[in-house]
DNA sequence: CTAAGTACCTGTCCGC
DNA sequence: TGCGGACAGGTACTTA
């Protein structure tokens, strides 16, 4: 779920509802995950909130930036007085803040940003604006084949390079956030499906030909993640709390034993690089 | 350097 | 019904 379409979704979101915002005070409920002290983002304004690959940056307009990841089970959800009128997901807790919310942004107007982590894996940076491509996860992060800030995508050339250049699984070396940024477990499975490639080939053995599909593929499920708002199958929501749709479209993710909507064969399950790994026998050998 | 294994957490589901 | 164990998106760190 928190891959590159849900954390894309969450973006879009805050950039409609965060953007001019100023932040009146942060409330740590739970302070491992906050690094930073709040006093330097208070009174500042949101500008502009980006993606690179599955990290959020919000811009503020004292030099100040917010980065996020929220891992697996983080949530990132906008209240103010129209939008409590909505109901949130049960995913989301329907009232907020409850036991996972672990921060609160409180914001002018009556508006809220609420973090909620279940199991709290997901981290929040106060780091000077020019400083953030040298955090770790944003320095080592690769090229990704849908940026949402202006960077240069990820090309069919040069993931042909890096796919040539890498011996193990071709699975892993997909969801490897050094090679290429924003794929996941979910979108992994299912662009290999698509491209009918078996998660276990050596990366180096794709022919051109299994390239371009690869590359069309990983595309395709991309886009076809963000317009379904992304995958709730986990606890994922956007930025309102609601839930999007993608796991009622997966082509083989979740579905051990179903029949493969290609070939009617049974999708198997295994495990690869210590994930969950889905497959169609016979489409993808 | 790469690559594999494990840790970080809490909840859910499955089998006994 | 109750309980132990496996498993769940994703990095980050340790070990080999």
């Amino acid at each position: 779920m928190p891959e590159l379409p849900e954390v894309e979704t969450i973006r879009l979101g805050l950039q409609k509802y965060l953007v001019g915002h100023i932040i009146e005070s942060v409330e740590l409920r739970l302070h491992k995950q906050f690094t930073g002290d709040p006093q330097l983002i208070t009174g500042a304004k949101i500008i502009k909130v980006e993606r690179f690959g599955k990290g959020l940056v919000i811009t503020l307009d004292n030099n100040y930036s917010l980065a996020i990841h929220i891992k697996m089970t983080g949530q990132l959800i906008y209240q103010d007085g129209l939008t409590k009128n909505k109901p949130l997901s049960s995913k989301a807790g329907r009232t907020l803040p409850h036991a996972y919310t672990h921060v609160i942004f409180h914001l002018d107007h009556q508006a809220s940003l609420f973090y909620n982590d279940l199991r709290q894996f997901g981290w929040i940076k106060i780091v000077p604006t020019d400083k953030i491509k040298e955090l770790p996860f944003f320095k080592d992060l690769g090229p990704e084949l849908m940026p949402s800030s202006g960077q240069e995508p990820l090309t069919q050339e040069s993931l042909a390079g890096l796919l040539s250049k890498a011996k193990t699984m071709i699975k892993p070396v997909l969801m490897d956030q050094k090679k290429i940024g924003g794929i996941g477990n979910i979108y992994a499975n299912d662009a290999l499906f698509l491209a009918k490639i078996n998660p276990q080939r050596p990366s180096n053995s794709l022919s051109k030909e299994e390239v371009l599909r690869l590359f069309k593929a990983l595309l395709q499920v991309l886009r076809k993640g963000i317009a379904e708002g992304g995958s709730s199958s986990e606890n994922y929501v956007n930025a309102l709390g609601q839930e999007g749709n993608y796991q009622n479209h997966t082509l083989v993710y979740g579905k051990e034993g179903q029949k493969c909507p290609n070939c009617g064969e049974i999708i198997q399950k295994t495990q690869l690089a210590g994930r969950g790994t889905y497959f169609c026998p016979n489409c993808q050998r």
